[in-house]
DNA sequence: TTTATATGCGATTAATTTAATCGTATATAA
DNA sequence: TTATATACGATTAAATTAATCGCATATAAA
C-alpha cells in the first residue's frame, strides 16, 4: 500500500536524466531504456503521455527523442502523478461517489482529511525536487 | 497509486465502530461485518492481526467479540499500517536492497527523502486522529 | 456435559490492478 | 528510398490484493 507504480518511477527517472544531460538535448528513449532497464515500449508510452501535456518535447524521426519543456520542473508532483496515473486518493471515495456505502462509512471524513495532508504535500513538492 | 488496501479500510471501520460503541463493550465481528457489509472472514482476519499486537483485546466463545485493548488510540498510524501491510515505503528500496539497480538508480535519494516525510506524518498521526 | 456461538489460522482460489509486449502507423534525417 | 525514431491501440502476462474454505479451539449457557 501506498506505493508508487513503476510508470512513476521510471518516469521519474526519464526526467531526470533529461535534466542531467542538458535541458536542450535530445535523448531517445532507447538510451534512458538501457541505461536504467527498463522496457523501452512501456517508457516510450510514458513519455508519450508526459508529451501529451507538454512536460516533455518529442522530436521524430532519426536522432530524435525527447527533452524537456520549458517550464518542467514548475509542475506539482500532484499533476505530475495524476497524469500518469489519474486522480490521487487514498480511496477512490476522494473523487468518486458510487460507493454504496457512502452514507453509512464511519471513516469517510477523516480519510478525506488524511487525503487533503497528501495532496498539499504533492502540491508543494515539485518535479525539480526530484530531478535536480 | 498511494492508495490504502481494502484490509486498512476495513481495519479502520471496525477501530472506529469499536470505539464509538464504548470502549469496554464487546463487539463481535458478525455485527460490524453485517453493518458495513465487510467479508466476515476477512474481518475476522484482520482483528486477530490487530489483536496479536494487543490493539485489540479478543474474547472467545458465545457473546465474544472484540475490545480496544487499553491504549490502542494512541498508537501511530504508521505502525498500525505497518502490522497489516508491512513495511511503509513509496519503494521497496526504502527496506530492502536487493535491487540490481540500486547504484545505478538516480532517484532513490530523492524519492526516499519524500517518503521520510510521509512516514514522518504517519508517525505524527493516532489512531485516535481517525476514529474520534 | 452437550450444544451453540464465537474466535484462530493456514491454505487456497478469485478478482483486480499493474506491467509488459505486440503490431502497425507515421515522421523525418541522411 | 532507407533507416531510425516516435505514436498508439490492443492484447497478454505477472503480481498483488481480496475473499473464501475448512477445520481447530475456546467458552457460556442449556
Amino acid at each position: 500500500m501506498l506505493k508508487i507504480t513503476r510508470k512513476v518511477e521510471y518516469a521519474l527517472i526519464a526526467m531526470r536524466y533529461l535534466q542531467n544531460e542538458g535541458r536542450n538535448k535530445t535523448v531517445s528513449v532507447k538510451e534512458i531504456a538501457d541505461k536504467y532497464s527498463i522496457p523501452r515500449a512501456l517508457l516510450a508510452k510514458i513519455l508519450q503521455q508526459l508529451g501529451k501535456h507538454k512536460i516533455v518535447k518529442s522530436v521524430q524521426g532519426p536522432a530524435g527523442g525527447y527533452r524537456l519543456s520549458k517550464n518542467s520542473n514548475n509542475i506539482k508532483m500532484t499533476n505530475f502523478f495524476e497524469i500518469l496515473e489519474g486522480p490521487l486518493g487514498l480511496m477512490d471515495c476522494y473523487f468518486e461517489s458510487n460507493c454504496e456505502q457512502l452514507n453509512n462509512c464511519n471513516i469517510r471524513v477523516p480519510i478525506n482529511r488524511i487525503n487533503d495532508n497528501i495532496r498539499d504535500m504533492f502540491n508543494k513538492l515539485k518535479l525539480s525536487d526530484i530531478t535536480y
